[in-house]
DNA sequence: CTGATTATGAAATTCATTTTCATCATATCC
DNA sequence: GGATATGATGAAAATGAATTTCATAATCAG
């Protein structure tokens, strides 16, 4: 943890940056935070720790991490976006429209299909996203809906 | 079509709604559109049949086209929102980041493949996204870009 | 037709995100 | 170590899509 924070610090100068304190902070909060946050819940996070950060300085961070490919913006029509980590592999979402949980799962086989059909229609891909939205095993069962969101 | 826009308007008047000429003319266009319009773009196709239609009434006309199924919401992630007709079959998308072209896609294996992540976790879908996106093929050959959004 | 209710458009509002700007912090050069 | 240039910060303002409000207009039911 300590090491990929200086490394990603060693980035930030070697592209004309400079090291902060505050983004330090922000840095540490999201790769310690459950996955798929929203700014808002990151800068609650981030405010236990030092409560004089703004919400600015949390999205601009989220975006250089994003452009570090440290970071990932997720959007599940919630109205706000959610940014995951990068360090875990690739894999794609269940979200539960009733109490909001996300299942993150990895099919290579899905994958291999979609790197047919995109080369069938001459596409050269660089990213996909792939959400199914329904609802999860205990919500479906008819048992009490859990948290909302 | 004429057909059409009448077995909408008796829904509308089943659910408690009335008609109005002006969602008539939204509704025709909306139709007649080429698929993935903005609001924007279609009000201003709109505007171009009755002048003074306000964008209000396209936003509360495709909500009401949506609940009634006859139009789907995309977000290809550029800020606005798009619809699509529900006419067609289900399918996916190729998104080109460089021209903003958009390919449609359907892949009965894929969608097997998504059932059966599914079921094994227990999760009951209602809907699914799935976009790629990349470079169509004369924008990765290195040919000179197209229009770019 | 009359009354009741829905639809409309303009303006105001909301809300996430971005930009601006004066100030602060950090790196660099001496 | 200090001066200086430049990046980073936070507060407030700006932006922009989408929604709500409200007075007025249109449409339906009896």
């Amino acid at each position: 943890m300590k090491r990929l924070l200086e490394r990603i610090d060693r980035e930030i100068l070697a592209t004309g940056g400079k090291r902060s304190r505050s983004r330090a902070v922000v840095i540490d909060r999201f790769f310690r935070a459950r996955d798929h946050v929203t700014i808002e819940e990151l800068t609650r996070s981030v405010r236990e720790s030092a409560p004089g950060i703004g919400a600015v300085t949390v999205y601009r961070t989220l975006k250089l991490l994003e452009r570090l490919g440290y970071a990932k913006e997720l959007d599940f029509g919630e109205g706000a976006r959610r940014y995951e980590s990068n360090l875990s592999p690739h894999h794609d979402h269940l979200v539960c429209r009733q109490c909001g949980t996300v299942i993150e799962f990895e099919d290579r086989e899905i994958e291999q299909l979609q790197d047919l059909v995109t080369r069938r229609h001459g596409f050269h891909p660089t990213a996909h996203r792939l959400e199914i939205y329904g609802f999860c095993r205990k919500c479906a069962s008819g048992t009490s809906p859990e948290r909302s969101r």
